[in-house]
Formats: C-alpha cells, sequence, structure tokens
RNA sequence: GGCGCAUUCGUCUAGGGGUUUAGGACACCUCCCUCUCAAGGAGGAGAUCACCGGUUCGAAUCCGGUAUGCGCUACCA
C-alpha cells in the first residue's frame, strides 16, 4: 500500500500522562487505525533536566490500558529504530552540521545572561521579544575568538528576514505568518542536545510521517518548522492542530482541576473503554446525538473533518455518568474480574474476597448499578464485609414513627425471621409486607427501620435481596444489635 | 507588547445562507415507577448563536471591525 499513513505520538517524559496528551495520543490512534495505517510511538526526551524517572513507563502504561496499541517505539522497535531522542543525537548534530554549511544555520555566542537582559529590554521598551541576531554576522576573527574563550555554543537557525510562511491546517484552514514576526530560534542546545523544533521536524521526515495531529499550542510553532523543512529540502507533512483540553476555569488542564494523570483515573476505577469514549468526544463528534461508542465504532468513524476547533472543558460529571453506564453494561463474570482488584485494596471487603469469593459475587449485582468508578463499588458494599455497623440509633426511627413502635418493628421480624426457612428474596417479601400491615405501618417505615438495622445506611440496595445476600445469620445478629441501640 | 487561533444552553456538542419556534447529551428541577438509593420512563427550565456593522429577499451560518478567552513569544516541550 502506497502513501499509507504513518502518524506519531511524541511525548516527552517529563512527567505523568496527562489525559490532555492522552487525547491527542488517542486521535493519532483512531486516525491510523481508520485508514489502516502505522501509529508510532517516539519519545522526545531531549530535555536533560525536564526527564522524570519513570515517566515513559507510565505513558506506555497508559496507552496499553486504553488499548492504544503503536506498531513501531519503544518496546516494539521498528525500521526507522531508535525511538528515544536522546539515542539519536547525531543524527541531530549532523542536521545542525549541514544547515550550517548551507548557510542557514550559524553559531551563537551569546550567554543566557546577556539573552535576558536583551528579552528585559525589549519588554520594557514595548518591543516583541526575541533574539536580535548578534551572532548570525559575526566574523571569522570574532568566531575564533569566542571560541578560544571557552564558550559553547548553540546553533540557531538563519530565519528569513521577510516574507511570509502559509500552510494549510487539516482543521483550522489557511494560516498565514509573517516571517519576521519569528526570531532565529534555536536548534543544537549547547548540551548537544537537540530542541523539539530539530528533532522533531528530522524525526518526522525520517520516519516518513504523513500526518501530524498534536495539540494547538504547537500552531505557532508550526512556520518556523516548515521554514526548516524547505532549508532541508524536506517535504512536510500535513499538520492538523487538536483543540486544547481545559479545566473548569477555562485555564490550561492541571493540577489544580483535579485527576490529570490517565494514571490517576485508573485507579479511582474508571472503565478504560469509558475513558476512550469520553475523551474521543472532547473536540470529536461523529453526529448530533451519537454519543456511546465502542473502540471499533470510533475506528470506523472517526475522521478529522469532524474534530472541532474549539478549547473543550473536561467534563468530570459527563465522564462519571458515562462510566457508570460501562460498568452496567458488563456482564456479571467481567465486572467481577474489573472490581477485584478494588475490592483487593480495601481490608474487609479484600478479606470477604479471599474467605468467600461465592458471597462477593452475590454482592456485585446489587451494586453494580449503583457505581459509577469500580473504587465507589467497595464503599456501596462495605456494610456486606463488617460486622460492626456504625450508625446513628434515631435513624432506625422511621418518619412519623415512635422509639416504641422501631423496637415493637424490629423484634417482631426479628421473631418471624428466626422461623423463616428459605431466607430468599421471595420469601422475605412475602413474610415482611403482611408483617408492615400487621404492626399498623407502612411498608415504608417497616423497610426503612430494617434498612437501617441490617445496613447501617439510609440508601442501600433493595432490602429482600440485600437481606438474602447477607443470609439469616447476619440479618438476625444486626437487627439485635439494632435493638440493642434503641 | 507582538503574532496566531477561537467564540452556539453552566459543560460537551449538532447545525456551515431559507427545512430552526436553534437539536442531542451531562448536570439541575418536576412527575411516574418504587421499601430507600440507583437505574429506567415522561416532562421542565436553560442559548436574543460574544458584540457592532455589512453582504443578501433572507445570516447562528458569508465578510469586516471590536471585545473577550486561550496559545506561542525559553539553550521547555
Amino acid at each position: 500500500m502506497t502513501n499509507s499513513v504513518r502518524v506519531r505520538y511524541a511525548p516527552s517524559p517529563t512527567g505523568y500522562p496527562h489525559v490532555g496528551n492522552i487525547r491527542t495520543a488517542l486521535f493519532n490512534w483512531l486516525f491510523a487505525r481508520h485508514h489502516g495505517g502505522s501509529f508510532i510511538v517516539r519519545i522526545e526526551d531531549t530535555d536533560v533536566t525536564r526527564k522524570v524517572r519513570g515517566a515513559v513507563k507510565g505513558i506506555l502504561d497508559g496507552l496499553r490500558w486504553l488499548g492504544l496499541d503503536w506498531d513501531e517505539g519503544p518496546e516494539v522497535g521498528g525500521k526507522y529504530a531508535p525511538y528515544f531522542q536522546s539515542q539519536r543525537l547525531e543524527i541531530y548534530s549532523e542536521t545542525a552540521q549541514r544547515l550550517i554549511s548551507q548557510g542557514d544555520a550559524y553559531y551563537c555566542y551569546c550567554s543566557t545572561q546577556r539573552l535576558k537582559e536583551m528579552r528585559a529590554e525589549q519588554v520594557g521598551r514595548k518591543q516583541p521579544p526575541g533574539y536580535d541576531r548578534l551572532c548570525r554576522h559575526l566574523t571569522q576573527e570574532e568566531r575564533a575568538q569566542k571560541e578560544a574563550e571557552g564558550i559553547t555554543p548553540v546553533v540557531r537557525f538563519k530565519t528569513p528576514l521577510g516574507g511570509q510562511t502559509r500552510f494549510n491546517d487539516l482543521i483550522r484552514g489557511e494560516v498565514v505568518f509573517d516571517n519576521n514576526t519569528l526570531d532565529d530560534f534555536i536548534l543544537l542546545k549547547s548540551d548537544g542536545y537537540p530542541t523539539y523544533h530539530l528533532a522533531n521536524v528530522v524525526d518526522d521526515h525520517l520516519m516518513e510521517i504523513t500526518h501530524v495531529l498534536r495539540a494547538e499550542e504547537w500552531l505557532s510553532s508550526t512556520p518556523r518548522h516548515l521554514l526548516l523543512y524547505r532549508a532541508l529540502g524536506f517535504e512536510p507533512p500535513q499538520f492538523a492542530h487538536l483543540p486544547m483540553l481545559l479545566g473548569t476555569d477555562r485555564s490550561k488542564l492541571s493540577k489544580r482541576h483535579g485527576a490529570v494523570s490517565i494514571t490517576e483515573y485508573r485507579e479511582q476505577g474508571y472503565l478504560p473503554e469509558a475513558m476512550v469514549n469520553f475523551l474521543a468526544l472532547l473536540g470529536w463528534s461523529l453526529d448530533d446525538k451519537t454519543e456511546l461508542m465502542s473502540r471499533e465504532e470510533l475506528i470506523q468513524s472517526f475522521s478529522l473533518e469532524r474534530i472541532s476547533r474549539t478549547a473543550a472543558i473536561f467534563n468530570q460529571d459527563k465522564l462519571n455518568w458515562m462510566n457508570g453506564v460501562y460498568i452496567r453494561s458488563l456482564t456479571a463474570d467481567e465486572f467481577f474480574e474489573a472490581v477485584e482488584p478494588y475490592l483487593m485494596m480495601n481490608i474487609p471487603a479484600g478479606e470477604a474476597l479471599i474467605s468467600s469469593e461465592e458471597y462477593v459475587r452475590d454482592i456485585l449485582p446489587l451494586v453494580q448499578e449503583r457505581a459509577r468508578t469500580l473504587a465507589e463499588v467497595a464503599e456501596l458494599a462495605q456494610f456486606f464485609f463488617i460486622d460492626q455497623l456504625d450508625y446513628e440509633p434515631g435513624l432506625l426511627i422511621g418518619k412519623n414513627m415512635s422509639r416504641q413502635s422501631a423496637i415493637q418493628a424490629l423484634k417482631a421480624a426479628q421473631q418471624r425471621l428466626s422461623q423463616l426457612e428459605a431466607f430468599d428474596a421471595g420469601s422475605l417479601e412475602a413474610l415482611l409486607r403482611p408483617l408492615a400491615v400487621e404492626l399498623g405501618l407502612k411498608t415504608g417505615q417497616l423497610f426503612g427501620t430494617l434498612r437501617v438495622a441490617v445496613t447501617g445506611r439510609t440508601a442501600a440496595p433493595p432490602l429482600f435481596q440485600t437481606m438474602a445476600v447477607l443470609g439469616k445469620e447476619r440479618c438476625l445478629r444486626r437487627i439485635e444489635a439494632a435493638l440493642a441501640r434503641l
């Protein structure tokens, strides 16, 4: 297949995998899969000072968790290896050398101190800050002089002084920049590492990337990249700048908006399918109503044309809703599998799981439709796992009930229940409903009192099923304990 | 400050000159179901389509300007 689509996800391992970043990965992946192309992961570890240990693993684990498999990249290798930019340093410095000898780049010896002062002065004069090109015209002697002083230079690109750079963004349409608003940006840092601009352009070319789908924050850098492609004689890929993801206050999504790392969402018990579905809808839509879509459906219907141009706010409420939908759609076995690790993290639930998986499996259907996250499950089912219920005794006395009537109700229930042979939901209902009438209570009153006695809560799964799962022993003991509290 | 991008219910969005009294979803409210909570069902409220001009018989949709927001303006990506 010729002209096959090749896209890449190029994260920088400077922290944990941010959902905004992962959304970019998702769009790239969907685009590649939709077109039967290749999805490549390339680690852009060119900033030694910001490198974070374990970040690469976090990113890859995040992709794996969401089911975003890559055709080339770390662990799987590929024709264009290596896929870590820190292992491709020679390529970049050779390219920089070539640019210098072509006259498209030059050494710059300016100190960070001078650069800082220059910028401060420019800002003070309300001038746009930017490199003043001092070293662009250094003579041979001046350069030799600087070298003799032992200054390690950086390499800067000779940005054309005039003209315009334009391109057709696949999402935003034609974008035009005047070259004179661009300064002579750095290609190679003094530590020998390339900047994003150089490494990105070189690798996208070498790895034969056909489409660059990246966040909007890169839009302003695109003319620099285009200028580089031209100087290098490379044919540029197509660009598509994705809308950004914002926090609830419309600023760039960050820590203070809550969870931002995909790892955190995983820990909180969001299902990967829900996460993929939700993230896909942030900046992309199929039509005016379709919202619930599987990975396959997303792949099939994904297209660049339907990506929106406006930044999107990450709506946690909607994610919660969607995750609940996905949780409810799970079969009993799938739900058990999914929730098991979360139960193990909760001490009483974990112990129950170890001592009787059957018991836990009986409990799960009662909480499945009430949980929005897997982490919530242990909390919702907590009363199934502990013996000492902790609740306000007053809760046993329902609306329009007296302490006396609550005691009377519990005693009567205790008495009847102890004689009940078949302790299943149907039998319990057949026994308890008439009992309410007998006691002159509304069903809601009797059941409410029993619910608190048996679960310690006013909101819980349906009473009869709950009691059936708890079993006769436990129910009677809890009623006894409730009586003691009144 | 300069440059760039954007602007439809609180939020995600549909819509791209007449089919729109601007549709859907989340959240919110009411009712139904009901032993509570969920889930489900039926409704409701919520957007003068940022603003001002222009083009047109007709504009949320096209054009211009303004405002606002965001991004870039690093030997960070």
